[in-house]
RNA sequence: GCGCGAGUGGCGGAACAGGCAGACGCGCACGGUUCAGGUCCGUGUGUCCGAAAGGACGUGGGGGUUCAACUCCCCCCUCGCGCACCA
């Protein structure tokens, strides 16, 4: 009891064991029993999964398996609070319950140990990020081992071990050294090695970009074809830097409201050369094998609506500019059945046409002033607005509501269907980031449209017959197509589908269109400038250019260096550039190295991975998490990924996690997954076949007349007003959400062990309600499931002597009935996951 | 604005496929045990009327289907989440 401190206290204090009898089950007994037990399961390797073969294989890898995971833990320095277990919990009971049934159970748990906030808390102690790392996750083994939960040991790793980044860098560097042939597997497309494309090249089956034959091409030359190619990639482009955090983001990890998801400080939008990952060579198949998973539809949707997978078709609009060139304008669009409908055109602020298009020296006749923005001329016009629109953040854009603003550029373009010459405005309600950046203007069947339309006086015709007594303004529906005729075609009549395919069918004849699919997913930028990651296993050589490093050279470990925290910048300061921790030492950057061609002089890349990298395969380390030689051994994954009923996809059987990652981790893991699996190198093709979002506990929180959090735990209710809570005599105001170290409300589950006792911790968290909402977090309420503990070891045991005192099956007709419908009833409830009736229903039984 | 989900006692939640609403737990009340305390034991506990027996009402609000509705249908309200000028 002694070497339990609180208990002690705690003890002492509430009288507990005074006078109780003395094998009562309580915190103390639950102290000694639980990790005995722990020790126990330990020792005897009682969890422990067998693989099929290699070194943990075993027999039991004759019993059909079920492949448990967690989203893994973040290692952070303030420890576990009674929310993180919960689906650790769950995932346990689910675990131990299958493998009651008989199977093979695959259930462990790692650290994703690498990113920004242990960054962060190295800053603030002053140590190095390993060691807060290593003892952060010192701290909550042994938090989660007291839990008593039933993993395979041997099968736990941190992000951050040598062994794991050596892989992280090898797919990497497999991802670069790979490209997407869209051709393959009958235009569904598939990742091939680099080197295939090398070979065409070579063979004249591909034809270079300017025609040359691949044999008079320098290599220089031929490295930056191939290069352009990859799946992983260096580009100068448009990316999201956060000077308050000091590193670019990916799209992912910027809200909606243009600041980071970390520290939310404000982005900017920036050309800087930084690595991407071609995800959106997988949009189709990212979106179309959703429907091969059971995952909750809502995360479904969120990943199809970050797809934004939108088929439709591109038509070009004839223009002729002010210097009598004739060009296209093209634009996208879903509904190229209400071409004939398209009064005007718009282009985006950034819409590198522009300046060609306000060539016009001045305004023609008959304009009006709304039209010219006041301006003398289209010229001046259009600057203006242009300058506008460009100094306004995306935050501005959407904040200034919905009100359309532009100007005509005083150029005109010809619809392609009924031949009339239609005004093109600019006007920022078109994007430069989607589609081509200009929009026919279809105001008939559009509602944005329509509002610009009436706002500059345009014409609108309507294409698609609303209704009967329709008396809206745009109308999107079904409809036949009117007003859709000229000598050529018609459309009239037709339903919005036929429409659809007929016109594109002849403007494709005409060259003016064809069918196109537009997505809103951009490729991942996959480069940070932090230290806490892991290193690119790329050098560059004297052209600047990228090489990858031989197998022999991995892991490329991160130096020990004197400062490895981010320089950081003024929020808003758009103007400096980053600087990654790693560029701090030149005699790491700086190397020589033996790449084939003897030895030469090379500069490393110096930034580091996202957090997200480590996550993106640890579903497969946990299958073979010892082995040196290949990524994941084919006969272990097969068997842990395989379906055990035939299925496409395969991988993990049951995953659970919160919602949080729906596009981030979850999308990011599937794209690797897949390239994984175009490569060979797996069998499965997605990497969690069956989703879980657990709920959160959440808690009350309390704020005193200042705003300031005081201590929830130290609050009362007012017991003559009901509702009302104080803290030291004082009113506060009660809120609800998170738990928190900043809102003093974390209760941890240190308190709860010594308190209560893991188990009674269990039950009480898988009995709070079902493990997909969210519910408050009740301390008081936790002594109900210690008394259902008590009771259940009382009709078991004699609490004065410790002894057995039931011992077969029960004495009567009554009591086995009531224990088969139990058994009943929570086998049902297992199989749905309804653990808070599962134990309603034990708890009945002893009763 | 659009989409999804949810509204049941003082609280967390049950009610599987339309069939006794409120399982199970917290809290609360009374009683027991105890010098005392409650992380102990027992009984009770949806609301209202009633001493009780009993009665009336009751699953966000309004309507409907049905012998029967928390459950199905229509309209509305509130809360949560996601998306949000994506052509």
């Amino acid at each position: 009891m002694s070497d339990i401190q609180t208990t002690a206290a705690v003890t002492a204090e509430t009288g507990d064991g005074t006078d109780a009898p003395p094998h009562r089950y309580s915190s103390v007994l639950a102290a000694e029993i639980e990790p005995r037990w722990q020790d126990r399961w330990e020792a005897e390797g009682t969890f422990e999964a067998a693989n099929p073969t290699g070194p943990l294989a075993g027999d039991e890898a004759g019993r059909p398996k079920f492949y448990l995971m967690d989203m893994f833990p973040y290692p952070s320095g303030e420890g576990l609070h009674v929310g993180h277990p919960l689906g650790y919990i769950a995932t346990d009971v689910l675990g131990r319950y299958r493998r009651m049934c008989g199977e093979n159970v695959l259930h462990a748990l790692s650290y994703d140990a690498f990113g920004l906030p242990a960054e962060q808390y190295a800053v603030q102690t002053g140590q190095h990020p390993r060691i807060t790392t290593e003892s952060n996750m010192a701290n909550m083994r042994r938090q989660l081992r007291r839990l008593g939960l039933a993993h395979d040991q041997r099968r736990s790793f941190a992000t951050t071990d040598p062994g794991y980044v050596r892989w992280t860098q090898w797919i990497f560097l497999q991802i670069f050294e790979s490209w997407y042939d869209h051709e393959a597997d009958g235009g569904r497309g598939r990742a091939r090695p680099i080197a295939h494309l090398v070979a065409a090249y070579e063979s004249g089956r591909r034809r270079t970009p300017d025609g040359r034959a691949w044999s008079e091409l320098d290599d220089v030359e031929r490295r930056r074809i191939v290069d352009s190619h990859r799946l992983a990639y260096v580009s100068e482009a448009p990316v999201n830097w956060c000077p308050g955090l000091g590193t670019v983001l990916a799209n992912e990890e910027v809200t909606s409201e243009g600041r980071s998801e970390r520290g939310n400080f404000p982005v900017f939008k920036r050309s800087m050369r930084q690595w991407m990952m071609r995800i959106t060579a997988y949009a189709d198949r990212l979106v179309d094998d959703l429907e091969r998973i059971e995952w909750p539809d809502k995360v479904k949707t969120m990943q199809r609506n970050w797809i934004g997978r939108s088929p439709g078709a591109t038509l070009s609009f004839p223009i002729v500019t002010a210097d009598g060139d004739h060009r296209v304008l093209d634009v996208f669009t879903t509904r190229p059945d209400t071409v004939f409908g398209a009064t005007f055109m718009v282009v985006a602020p950034e819409h590198p046409l522009l300046d060609a298009l306000v060539a016009p020296p001045a305004w023609p006749d008959g304009v009006t002033e709304r039209w010219t923005g006041g301006h003398t001329d289209p010229a001046a016009a259009v600057a203006a607005y242009r300058d506008a629109a460009v100094a306004k953040t995306e935050v501005e854009r959407q904040t200034e509501g919905r009100e359309k603003t532009g100007v005509f550029t005083g150029s005109f373009a010809v619809n392609p269907a009924t031949g009339a010459r239609i005004p093109v405005f600019v006007a920022d309600y078109v994007l430069m980031g989607y589609g081509t950046g200009a929009i026919m203007g279809v105001p008939g069947q559009d509602e944005r449209d329509w509002e610009f339309a009436e706002r500059f006086g345009l014409p609108i015709v309507r294409t698609v017959q609303p209704p009967p007594g329709w008396i809206g303004e745009a109308y999107l529906g079904e409809g036949p197509a009117i007003n859709s005729a000229n000598d050529e075609i018609s459309l009239d009549g037709l339903p919005v589908d036929e429409a659809k395919v007929a016109i594109v069918e002849w403007l494709e004849a005409k060259r003016l269109g064809e069918v196109t699919v537009t997505y809103r997913l951009r490729d991942w930028l996959f480069s940070r400038q932090r230290y806490w990651g892991e290193p690119f296993p790329i050098v560059y050589d004297e052209h600047d250019l990228p090489m990858a490093l031989p197998d022999s050279m991995l892991p490329v470990e991160l130096p020990d260096i004197p400062d490895y925290s981010p320089r950081t910048f003024a929020p808003d300061d758009t103007t400096s550039e980053p600087e990654p921790p790693l560029a701090r030492v030149p005699e790491w950057v700086e190397v020589e190295l033996d790449l084939g061609d003897g030895p030469r002089r090379y500069r490393r890349d110096t930034n580091t991975m996202p957090n997200w990298a480590g996550s993106c395969w640890y579903e497969l380390r946990y299958i073979d998490p010892t082995n040196t030689e290949r990524l994941v051994d084919p006969e272990n994954e097969r068997y842990w990924m395989g379906p055990p009923i035939p299925r496409a996809t395969g991988g993990v059987d049951f995953y659970v996690g919160g919602v949080e990652h729906a596009v981030l981790h979850l999308l990011y893991a599937r794209f690797w997954h897949k390239v994984l699996f175009d490569l060979g190198h797996i069998s499965s093709e997605e990497p969690f076949h069956r989703l879980f979002n657990q709920g959160y506990i959440q808690a009350f929180a309390y704020t005193d007349g200042r705003g300031q959090y005081v201590p929830a735990a130290e609050v009362e209710e007012d017991p003559d007003r009901p509702g009302t809570y104080r803290w030291r005599g004082e009113p506060v105001e009660r809120e609800y959400g998170k738990i928190g170290k900043s809102l003093k409300n974390v209760v941890s589950p240190d308190e709860m062990y010594d308190l209560f006792g893991a188990d009674t911790l269990r039950v009480y968290e898988m009995s709070m309600g079902p493990l997909d909402v969210s519910r408050p977090w009740d301390t008081r309420a936790v002594v109900g499931s210690l008394r259902f503990l008590q009771r259940l070891w009382r009709n078991v045991l004699s609490e004065e002597t410790g002894r057995p005192v039931v011992v077969d099956a029960p004495a009567d007709d009554a009591t086995l009935r009531v224990l088969h419908h139990t058994i009943d009833a929570v086998r049902a409830d297992m199989a749905a996951l309804r653990f808070n009736t599962a134990i309603a229903r034990l708890i009945e039984l002893n009763n």
